[in-house]
DNA sequence: GAGAATTGCGAGACCGTTCTCGCATTCCGT
DNA sequence: ACGGAATGCGAGAACGGTCTCGCAATTCTC
């Protein structure tokens, strides 16, 4: 005759014939109270399998101990499945609970998530917002005074702690390290979301982290004094894939192709594939984001590495230290660096 | 002056000149209520940025429009994105949201994580179990009645939904497969969680959706009589290199690798590569699971390919249903194909 | 041994909703 | 014009906890 409802802390009063309240002392073990009544409540609700209703202590508490994530992208991304990871490993040490929502790169659908969110009584949010312009539903008002923490990306504004990678910096340094192994020809191909098939001339750029790479690689070319090619592509393989296609055909062929992210690198592989070369001698490549299984290809793909995990790691911690306390604003950067494998070949001369 | 905090259901009924209950009627619509003093109320609720607090709300209704997800492992693990990611969208669609929590295999960790999920009141959890004999946490009694089903693997007792896919079918397919393009030296390179480093005897088998494999790569070794190498790797990529080392130096080399899953591939190609050997030519591989650089890879790895987001969907709207109504335990498998490309050489019979 | 201090525990308010019940008020029929 | 039905709304309980307050019983103090 066992109820299928979980006991409550009635059932344990009345089970051990006290009152609602010395249970509660009893168990979270606060206030005044005889040690036998702690161990007679304590079995009591132990022979009971009494568990605390969450719901009940939030509501009483005011607080949730949960955060909420709200990413653009599903987890085939390499970037986004690392950071969920952290974030909710971290989260974890620190006694909170995840709620995960995606926006598919959409502001409406980062707008109805961040209410989901709010509705929920998170006491905080971590976001990579969809855009950088449109944070109307990001008002202190609306968000009832709970802390925001923005990775990834930035707004343009500053109102929130932000924790991003330094791109630009090790873009720079992946090209000059190019220009270092002989090349002079440079290939650029650049995931661009919002648009449509793809273009050789630069697009609005909606996501801080993408137009810092640019920026970086720009920088480089300067630097090197080198010529390059480039070419913004929608986010979907096949159309990346006809976008590499174009950047290997054109008149100055490049001799290396930066790319700003995993998916992009993919298309590279598959078209460099079908043409017969090999990456490290007949083309070289350098991508955006490490992966296992750039690391366990031969060569090696020779990539930029963010710090993915310490990034969401610290995105939590600062995200609790301001639901806990009260914090200003911060701008946190975190260094990106240059994995060299073996996907950049060393250039004689003679081309 | 803006007040810090979200505005409840009392500011709204004071700001509107009515009870907390009108307020409620005229926001739900329900009720006996004048088309007049919902307008009002509405206008002055919107003004307000008054959102119910869904706690109280899950609080009243027994209810709270979540489920809870268990998956053993971080989302790196090619299965578990995608499954995650589909579960997550698919209960988007059914109005649930969803709480996430790792077990890493571990099913001291498991049995806390769903504790925390009872705990927050989820309306029933998805789970991957870590072991298949291990679920003294998971009696009707301790989940308060709440429905579970299970994902991926199964347990040895039936009182629940499970979800899985045909391994064993697919797996002795892709041996046939294999025969068919002139293998007869076949390898397996089999990821066992538990063990530590790698033997080439059998060692127990504590996941039901790895031990199908190795037996549908059995029935496949037997009906083609061929000669078959095995070894048992801990899921870590060195000791995986290793055994992939061993396996290749084995006296009776084979022409083919199978691997169990898409970690276990990636040893493969990277021990490959450095040897120098071409895959498709020199060497043959299949694996199991599909994964973007799978398919971008040239040649292409030929995979046994399992229907992942259907998988994640169905449990979810198995779930709900056993949510909403009552529904007995059913046992879903889902098929899983075989995806050929171009990593499995045909060989001629000189060899 | 009497007053003060301490101890142990219960009563009840509260968190933000929903929903039942019942009470006015208006509407209708005759 | 009067009784009954219908309509619109408020009071208050309930969900399951936490926590303050106060009261009774015990212990301490001199």
């Amino acid at each position: 005759m066992a109820t299928n409802k979980n006991a409550t802390i009635n059932d344990v009063a009345a089970a051990a014939g006290v009152s609602r309240a010395t249970v509660s002392r009893a168990l979270a073990g606060y206030g005044r109270i005889s040690k036998q009544t702690v161990d007679h409540v304590r079995s009591v609700a132990d022979g009971l399998g009494y568990r605390p209703n969450a719901l009940a202590v939030a509501m009483r508490a005011g607080k949730t101990k949960t955060i909420g994530l709200v990413v653009i992208s599903d987890f085939t991304n390499a970037f986004f499945d690392r950071a969920t990871k952290s974030i909710i490993d971290r989260a974890k040490e620190l006694g909170f609970r995840v709620l995960i929502q995606h926006s598919d790169e959409d502001v409406a659908v980062e707008r109805v998530a961040v209410e989901t969110m709010l509705s929920n009584q998170v006491d905080g949010i971590i976001l990579v917002p969809a855009s950088t312009t449109k944070h109307s539903h990001l008002t202190p008002k609306k968000l009832g005074g709970k802390p925001v923490v923005i990775i990834d990306r930035m707004f343009d504004i500053q109102r929130f702690t932000t924790v991003t990678t330094g791109d630009e910096v090790a873009a720079k340094e992946a090209v000059l390290y190019a220009g270092e192994r002989g090349h002079t020809n440079l290939g650029f191909l650049i995931a661009v979301p919002g648009i449509r098939g793809f273009t050789s001339t630069q697009p609005e750029i909606p996501i801080t982290s993408v137009q810092e790479r640019v920026d970086g690689f720009e920088l480089g070319v300067k630097t090197a004094k080198a010529k390059s090619v480039w070419v913004y592509s929608e986010d979907k393989q096949a159309i990346a894939e006809s976008a590499v296609e174009t950047l290997l055909d054109s008149p100055k062929a490049p001799t290396i192709i930066f790319t700003s992210n995993n998916d992009m690198l993919l298309a590279v592989l598959k078209v460099v594939g079908e043409r017969g070369l090999t990456i490290g001698k007949d083309i070289s490549v350098v991508s955006f984001d490490d992966s296992p299984w750039a690391a366990a290809m031969v060569p090696g793909i020779t990539v930029i590495s963010r710090p993915v995990e310490e990034l969401g790691s610290i995105a939590v911690t600062e995200l609790v230290e301001a639901i806990e306390g009260n914090t200003k604003p911060k701008e946190i950067v975190l260094p990106a660096s240059l994995v060299i494998r073996g996907s950049v070949a060393k250039l004689t001369k003679s081309k």
